[in-house]
DNA sequence: TGCGGGAACCGTAACGGTTCAGTAGGTCTG
DNA sequence: CAGACCTACTGAACCGTTACGGTTCCCGCA
């Protein structure tokens, strides 16, 4: 493009100050402490300014000097469109960009492949903190985050480290839904869940594998799920987990499929999202099968679609999360020494399509 | 937060060279031209960097040297929220961040609050480009970005001003749908629209306005639409347009009623978006006409909710549309001299919410 | 033995600001 | 009329890095 006003090169504070006879302080306090200087020099400088197209102090320059950016980075380990893809990240940022938007701070969003271990992309992102936002524990983005200076606040992860944390109590949460289904007779389940590690793998996941998750948010649903289901003496060693890598749709309709296929005898199929239980809900009814009287089908986190089609699920107040985050990073009451932490409230939402498991004759009979 | 290593000050790449005995040249080269130096150097050099807790080369200074930012800014005036919430934007964005992601570059969402003329979020934007998403031609927050002497496209504009520009053809678009329209018989039309200016009005926008709208897109369309009713000889003037500053589906609602009470002749609604589309379409629904034997109703964009629901509309590209622009931003080849243009291909669609009008007397006394 | 050439490292000057401790000159106070 | 105080401005240090143009040293080769 082609600018209207160029000089060979742009012009600086310094050029500027040359120009008027004044010294840069004067020329900075004109942009930065109007109370300085008479405001006769400052219109002045400003005039000049404006004839010569500087367009007012570099961002970066004052940014070096001032130890401060303006803005807020936000690191989640998905290829960068994903955070419109899906619904719930969707909401998250909403109210992330909320929570900067009051702090008169930018977002930056910052492009971290999961399948690629550069992590120049964090090193080279100008932010005055990061939000890190539901990826695997071992990442080495998030390492590299950690690395730097500056606060940060993590989502949807373990407290292991001494970090700012915002979350919902995801054991909790899904032992409701769990307990909800073992009332309305189900005793044979199956899982559907998302990816549980940084390498692909689409299939069953062993219990053992199950527990080695890197991804906090899925292990503790699993964790909770086994939990719950022991309790009325389920061999959750006899539950098959289907694992997924990516979280679409697509995803969690092949999920249940497979499910159905190593166990046709399930009754009910907990996905660990929306979006898979809305995949799962097209494929069991493309089977013929009809929910909730042959089968039921569960999903976490409330989003718009789960809502529309009535299904029962775990609502989380996405947005929320992502507002507290955004607060709890800007926040000056910060550095109190202890990390803090935000736990979110959840609510079960029973919709149509969780209902009691039939007994095998009826459902080889009808009822 | 706490940090595990810190000693007074964080170490820099000078305190790193003077502890090694080395010159910071050395220390810089080992991280970007390993080649400068021994390998058994830079193994040094990394070690010590670790020990001494140093994150590598501060982000904003290099920044400052380089002149590169590797992030590109995205301006909408819009509280940053909108861009997660209406769908076409998300679209959009979702475009950005693939263009960005392929580039290696972060997006800088900047608040830019509409009802405010606070630029300074444009002016501490570290980036290497801005994208302009949808803003009014008159708005503060866009001259302060053609400050900014850094490339710049913009989406959705017209070409007054010698700026890369990515965008529909808005007017042959919606006159596809205007003689869509005019085929099916429709003559006594309304119009719903989007904002016109930076300043609020919910309400008829007189042709004087509509011609003085400030978002070239919203003209575009009203422009094209006044032409396309003129060739059959409809008098513009006498076509009621009303105007919605919030882009919600609220605002379609309440705009439709306001149509229908201001002429209850009317037998169609055009509506500038889907999401407008939309809100008429239930209050339409409400007030228990049906659509579209009663009443007709188009949008434009084409989102997936109108897809879903059967709107007539007019489908735009917009995933396409912001990669287009990233693409434009990022682009090497940039530089050309001429600015340069995409504009992208649109769609009508025919769905199921545009019919042919009844007379007046099958409307009244049924057919 | 002399010399060209590459590998490894260094010194200095930016990059474009902000900050803070002055200082010159004028006004106010007692 | 001395001293305090204010207004308006300045000089120099500093923020943490990279770019540029060396210098040194050693090796191979004629």
């Amino acid at each position: 493009m082609v600018r209207s006003t160029n000089s060979r090169r742009p012009a600086t504070l310094a050029s500027l100050a040359a120009e008027l006879g004044v010294s840069r302080t004067t020329v900075s306090n004109a942009y930065n402490r109007p109370d300085q200087l008479s405001p006769e020099l400052r219109k002045r400088v400003l005039d000049t300014a404006r004839r010569l197209g500087y367009p007012g102090p570099d961002p970066v320059a004052r940014s070096l000097r001032t130890r401060k950016a303006g803005a807020v980075g936000l690191l989640l380990t998905e290829n960068l469109s994903y955070a419109f893809r899906d619904p719930a990240a969707v909401g998250f940022l909403e109210g992330l960009a909320l929570a900067c938007e009051d702090a008169d701070h930018g977002l930056l969003l910052i492009p971290a492949n999961p399948e690629h271990e550069d992590v120049a992309s964090v090193h080279s992102a100008g932010v005055d903190g990061f939000v890190v936002y539901s990826v695997p524990d071992d990442d080495p983005h998030l390492a590299a985050v950690m690395e730097r200076p500056v606060p940060t606040v993590i989502c949807d992860q373990p407290s292991l480290s001494d970090i700012d944390r915002v979350g919902i109590d995801d054991g909790a949460a899904i032992k409701d839904l769990a307990r909800h289904l073992i009332e309305l007779g189900h005793r044979k389940i199956g899982v559907v869940c998302m990816r549980l590690a940084r390498l692909r793998n689409d299939g069953p996941a062993s219990p053992e594998r199950q527990s080695r998750a890197n991804f906090h948010v899925q292990r503790a649903r699993l964790t909770a799920l086994s939990e719950a289901f022991a309790e009325i003496g389920v061999d959750w060693e006899q539950v098959p987990v289907i694992e997924r890598f990516d979280h679409t749709t697509e995803s969690g309709g092949s999920a249940a499929a497979q499910l159905m296929e190593l166990d046709p005898e399930i009754t009910a199929i907990i996905c660990t999202s929306d979006i898979l239980a809305l995949g799962a809900l097209s494929e069991v009814r493309r089977q013929g099968r009809r929910v909730p009287q042959d089968i039921t089908i569960t999903g976490f986190d409330g989003i718009d679609d789960a809502e529309r089609v009535g299904l029962t699920t775990v609502r989380q107040p996405v947005l929320e999360k992502g507002r507290a985050a955004g607060r709890l990073l800007l926040d000056a009451a910060e550095s109190s020494g202890k990390p803090r932490e935000v736990l979110l409230e959840t609510q079960l939402v029973t919709g149509s399509t969780a209902g009691s498991p039939r007994s095998v004759e009826e459902r080889w009979f009808g009822p």
